[in-house]
DNA sequence: CTTGACTCTAAAGTTCGCTTCAGGGTGTAG
DNA sequence: CTACACCCTGAAGCGAACTTTAGAGTCAAG
């Protein structure tokens, strides 16, 4: 049995973020000692440490609830959990793909600045007042 | 000389955020009209483009407005200008790097997954279950 | 006995880029 | 005259995931 401090330590959080994963239902109340200390389990480390894993990969907070509430759900077959790893999947991909949009455009300009010009003549400057380009 | 309704609509912005704008500085202050509505010439509508141009690439609003500074910046040098782009890149670089390791590791997990099998034999919440894996 | 590290609570603040709200004036078409 | 679309202001709200603040109790070492 560990105190916050501990369990946070060793979850790799944040104490405030253990009390706030507490009151937003994803990690259970913990017992409290006679002097009002929340007393964790090892289970509760695992639990922590399944939160960090899962925001890890892209989870929100509010998807790693639903993972949990699956996780013990005996209705729920592994396809849900599936289905939640591909939506995400696809948000990733789509977050990726904006990105390297941002990148090709970046990394045209930069090579296309000579660096010593005066500013009234950067490429760079150009691009972003012209009308053409996506 | 536009009202800000036209001027938003040419610029592909909502009013409120020519507002915005205007408070964060990022867009001068226009003259008004006897009864107070604002007026703006297109070098203002030309301005809220620069601004969602370079939104488009990834800068902050912040960002944008160094930009803009350097722009009218006598002293400022094309590659003070780069270098801010570069730096972007960079940002989005391990922003993209962050999101690549995030999607390589859902991918593998969902190619794993049954579909068919309850979720306590799901391989997904095993791989969260587990203290290996980084 | 005191210092310092730890714990508790509730509430407010942070960041970003807006949007929404509340309460009003203006302009024009029918 | 009356809709109705537009414009004005200042302030508050949103979402995400915490962090910070403020004020107070607890525990172990020296
Ligand atoms: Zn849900
Ligand atoms: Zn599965
Ligand atoms: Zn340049
Ligand atoms: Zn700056």
């Amino acid at each position: 049995m560990l105190n916050i401090g501990e369990a946070a330590r060793q979850g790799g959080v944040s104490v405030e973020a253990m009390r706030y994963y507490e009151r937003q239902g994803l990690l259970a109340a913990p017992d409290r000692d006679a002097n009002g200390y929340r007393r964790y389990t090892p289970a509760a480390v695992r639990r922590i440490k399944f939160i960090k894993r899962a925001q890890d990969v892209g989870f929100t907070l509010r998807d790693i609830g639903d993972l949990l509430f699956l996780k013990v759900d005996p209705g729920a077959s592994c396809s849900d959990v599936r289905d939640r790893a591909r939506a995400k999947l696809g948000e990733i991909d789509e977050k990726i793909e904006v990105l390297m949009r941002m990148r090709f455009a970046l990394a045209e300009w930069t090579d296309a600045c000579p660096s010593e010009a005066p500013v009234s003549e950067c490429p760079i400057l150009d691009a972003l007042d012209r009308d053409d380009e996506t």
